[in-house]
DNA sequence: TGTACATCAGTGAACGCGCGTTCACTGATGTAC
DNA sequence: TGTACATCAGTGAACGCGCGTTCACTGATGTAC
């Protein structure tokens, strides 16, 4: 029965989906999606709580699939973390090229402080995409601000993209800006000999940021200073 | 009188402005901006064509606000077309900051081949501001392709601003970010011995596209031919 | 197993609102003779 | 200079629509005894 209950809400968002990628966000009304799924307005009303909601529902869908698409891809690339920042870089632009109501949905509805909740979890990958890189030693900023880095860089290009006519499209100046930006905050692999300090501070770093949770042969004071010196030997 | 129609039309473009500041583009509804100038719905469209005309007119006006701060503040630099550059990324992030809801309006509503009217000119500012850059031999790609990394790497840093929570913004990524790109496209000044190929070819190239229009001793296929081997000696 | 009751998804219909926009009209300003 | 007319910015009022949302109710499903 619950099960029959999660299975409509699905089909409904599946319609609101195409409401969606065939009409922008303005064609997507409780009414539309209503009318579109089969359903009156009080039984839509049962499902979600309100506008609000089946938007925040609907984003999250489109998060969805996005990390279904992009953990997909990425299984397939061998264990390269730096190779990983292209092929990750190259999966979102192009998700929003081929979803760009969506897109503006998740990533184009800027509103001071208010972020899709749905949001969290593709911001996470990024974080974990470039914690993993950090660990390898290829990273010669933190890890944290390598993600903000790339995340305004990379929404920057994606809309870019979207506000072309499709026809007039030119993908050379997302992949120039990925190569800048993605070179600019990682090293090349460390040579077993090289002195690379700041990239070995942080590869320790982010191997104590992760080991912190199941513990670590340190006081929580010792671990803070060790890692506030790894940052400076960093920056 | 038409002198008194204008300065009509200019008030209440600055009470719709208002409006938008406050309370962002859904508050600006034709009759909540009839209602604030204090005059009647009849008398607004006898102003404007309808409300898409309005909202034109008010990103033409956010627009105008935005080159009249920038003329002014580059006005002031000495000759260095690369410190221009620094500064026009720095001046474009803190009149989004400062001004979000007609920040998005002039760059957040993002629909294929739709760019606001009133953007041209705009854009137009940073083509010449490459374009100088270009012809004092300071640009390693083309200024066309230096356009759109820039104005894609800029939006990308302004509206990851923007979203954030004023308390928490963080220009570090915004001055990365711009240092990387700008770097990137750039080449430093040219050594008086150096053999620098290719921002020598494209000040030219540069040079030669201001030239056209007042003519150059060559025949156009054969200016034609010239501007696509400079190209490939940039390239 | 059968009956009485409770739960709850869904229905048909409507509420009230704010929206963009337009109607018929007024009154002031300018123009022609 | 004075009168008759044309122009046109602005008024008061309303149109009609789509919206988000909720009302009172039905009928099916599950539960208790």
């Amino acid at each position: 029965m619950n099960e029959g209950r999660r299975a409509a809400r699905r089909q409904v968002l599946q319609v609101a989906a195409k409401l969606l990628e065939e009409g922008g966000s303005e064609a997507v009304s409780t009414r539309a999606v209503a009318a579109a799924a089969g359903i009156t307005a009080p039984a839509l009303y049962r499902m979600f709580d309100d506008k609000d909601g089946l938007l925040a529902e609907l984003a999250a869908y489109g998060f969805e699939m996005y990390l279904a698409e992009k953990r997909e891809a990425l299984a397939l690339t061998p264990d390269d973390p730096v190779a990983d920042l292209y092929r990750g870089w190259d999966l979102h632009v192009d998700f929003g090229v081929r979803h760009p109501a969506f897109y503006m949905l998740m990533y184009g509805t800027v509103q001071p402080g208010r972020r899709p909740p749905a949001a969290d979890e593709a911001h996470a990958l990024l974080v974990t995409l470039l914690g993993r890189a950090a660990e390898a030693g290829r990273l010669r900023v933190p890890a944290a601000q390598a993600t903000r880095v790339i995340h305004a860089a990379t929404t920057g290009a994606t809309l870019a993209l979207i506000g072309e006519e499709p026809a007039e499209r030119d993908l050379t100046t997302s992949a120039r800006l990925r190569d800048t930006v993605i070179a600019s905050i990682t090293t090349d692999p460390p040579a077993s000999s090289g002195s690379d300090l700041a990239s070995r501070a942080l590869a320790l770093d982010a191997a104590l940021e992760t080991a912190l949770t199941t513990g670590v042969p340190l006081r929580d004071t010792e671990a803070a200073l060790l890692r506030e010196w790894l940052q400076q030997l960093a920056g």
